[in-house]
DNA sequence: TCGTTTTATCGTATTTTTACGATGATTATT
DNA sequence: AATAATCATCGTAAAAATACGATAAAACGA
């Protein structure tokens, strides 16, 4: 029990709530506004800017890496991250795919 | 420890990251496709669509409800659920406007 | 009224998520 | 070379999410 049973699923359903719960945590929504807003790549003054250990913050970028919607890269000691642009596409996309389909739903047979 | 600390963050990180939550699971995610193409409302016959537990099948209209993306209807001795178009606009628009930001985002300038 | 159908909720087992200290690896600085 | 800075990963504790059987409540039909 508590196993998500992704074999129930098609693919597509199961990649949007993979993206979604990539999204789905308040620490990442402000990583990615702050990569948004910074415009250039930042690295770990993430843990300032939030009030979170560094540990924590490592684990969600590495979270928000392994969906692919944003990319590292080594800048010396230190590490710049920023958003895929092409993910970020993709993903809002995808996501616009499924809000459009409330296009077909009639509002007069609609409860 | 393990919970999310909720009041570093603003209210839009926390409403994004609940709205992603709702939809942060393949069964919600079909659900929500479900209801999105059957036009009219449906009722318990996710169980059969889907094939989870009854208990289970509730649980996720529930959380769906909770953040408000759908509404119920009590018809007879079954329940009719849809979308809330109202809301489901909103929640897209709040999307969009993240996704948008990257418009910000200078090429140039990234990794 | 009695039995059937339908759904929500409770209780609970299991898994996943979240958070952080500690450690090690890598690079920069002195 | 020695020290400092930066970051990923490990280990782990606590909480939340997931799933389902069992049960209760409400409405319908015979």
């Amino acid at each position: 029990m508590g196993v998500t049973k992704t074999d129930l699923f098609t693919k597509e359903q199961n990649e949007l709530a993979i993206l979604a719960k990539a999204f789905a945590h308040p620490a990442r929504i402000a990583i990615l506004q702050y990569l948004l807003t910074s415009n250039k790549c930042i690295n770990g003054d993430l843990v300032n800017e939030l009030g979170l250990a560094q540990a924590t913050i490592s684990q969600h970028l590495r979270e928000l890496k392994n969906v692919g919607i944003i990319q590292g890269s080594i800048d010396g000691a230190s590490m710049s991250y920023c958003i895929n642009p092409e993910k970020w596409e993709n993903v809002q996309q995808l996501f616009n795919g499924m809000f459009d389909e409330i296009q077909n739903c009639r509002p007069g047979e609609c409860c």
